[in-house]
DNA sequence: ACAATGTAATAGTAATACTATTAACTTTGA
DNA sequence: TCAAAGTTAATAGTATTACTATTACATTGT
């Protein structure tokens, strides 16, 4: 990643935490751990317990920082998608062609993830394989509408509004703008986890990823209009 | 939904289960109450106390069905893509132009459900509210591989390769069959959820079903190859 | 009639999510 | 300088949930 990127602090929304994990070293090893944790061992085997020894510190610290166990993952998850959008922010600035940034966007949103130096307490590329397997989790719960309304949600949606806003400047006439934005960014995590565990449900394999799928998804709809029977 | 559907028994994985639900009374009313619960309260909050508190029996019966609601979950999601499959296969079964055929596999996979008096004790519009809202939380586990060598996703993953098949039928050059046919099942029910919950993240809304948009992202991409920058 | 099988009830255990309270440090300001 | 105030951590819980072991009762077929 780009030297200007080092010193961007990933804002997220106060109330999904107690105490900012950021402002203090337990804070700090509180995500570092959490992150190594529910990679290795899945979300719902997780918990605030386990993640106290392993911090050497105990179960009603972490409660300081954190309601419960769902609100680490919303800020984690959080973290995620407002990391990938300063790297699509800050890569996409300057490019004038609209196909261009579209297709760089898409490439931004559908990679496999690599490690970023600038923030040395986060492992990216774990943090990476728990949002494919437990980003949905996130938000398909009882409470998502009020959670929503508390703008837990947002850096997701300013993310989506992008793609689509992107979309919308190749082809103004377009009218699924919206639904292809969601369908690209939540469909890359889905062919990712296929990928891992139904590779027969997928094409892309290691060697070949969602990249160039999605790319072909994107600019044919926006490029034709297909002819159909009655 | 046409007469000769009517007798069909939808068949279930028998490890899913301990003991046939359809083989008793009280099975079938686990099955009936189970799900209007699991719509009502959502997922989490489902317990099989609560569950034979309500079909006045107790949760230990429910146990003898049943090792853990976890497999409560993986046989009503099995037992409802097992019962689209048989719409999709019936109304589908006779037609000759790939084009019109794959073009009614979208409309019957992507469109909302509405009742089948064929079986009585369950209602399909609360288990598709319950497919939208719970169904990725049956395989985004630790237990996924397993579970899927055992067998418990056969009916979906035999769904997701018919709709593969078609595309393939329209278009055998097409090198993405199996991404984009898991793409539309998957995409179709986050669709559902968006307009449930995050209207703005989707253009599909209450009389703008996601049926015409899946319909043209697939028939756009089957006819097209983009045209690129370098 | 009665054994075999199916069904239900009681009464638990173990693990988890979460909380109340106290103890120990840090900071701050006169 | 040093005690008061504020911050952070540890101890020791409770309530709930998922799940199990055991026993009792009901039904069915020969």
């Amino acid at each position: 990643m780009d030297e200007l990127l080092h010193s961007v602090r990933i804002q997220i929304n106060e109330k999904i935490y107690i105490k900012d994990p950021e402002s203090s070293n337990l804070g700090k090893r509180i995500i570092e751990e959490s992150i190594i944790m529910i990679y290795e061992m899945g979300f719902e085997s997780f918990t605030f317990k386990k993640l106290g020894k392993r911090i050497k510190s105990n179960e009603s610290s972490v409660y300081r920082y954190f309601e419960n166990k769902h609100k680490l993952l919303l800020y984690l998850t959080s973290w995620y998608w407002g990391w990938l959008e300063y790297q699509l922010v800050f890569t996409t600035n300057g490019m004038a062609d609209p196909v261009k940034k579209l297709k760089k966007t898409i490439e931004i949103l559908t990679k496999s993830t690599e490690e970023d130096s600038a923030y040395s307490h986060i492992n990216e590329v774990f943090l990476n394989k728990i949002v494919i397997n437990e980003n949905s989790k996130s938000y398909l719960t009882q409470e998502v509408d009020t959670e929503n309304k508390d703008g837990y949600f947002t850096i997701y949606q300013r993310l989506v509004k992008r793609l689509s806003t992107m979309i919308t400047a190749v082809n103004n006439d377009f009218p699924y703008s919206a639904s292809l934005a969601s369908t690209v960014l939540e469909g890359s995590l889905h062919q990712h986890f296929l990928k891992d565990h139904f590779s027969s449900l997928t094409d892309c394999h290691e060697n070949n990823h969602p990249t160039p799928y999605f790319i072909q998804l994107v600019f044919s709809i926006l490029q034709t209009t297909p002819k159909l029977p009655q």
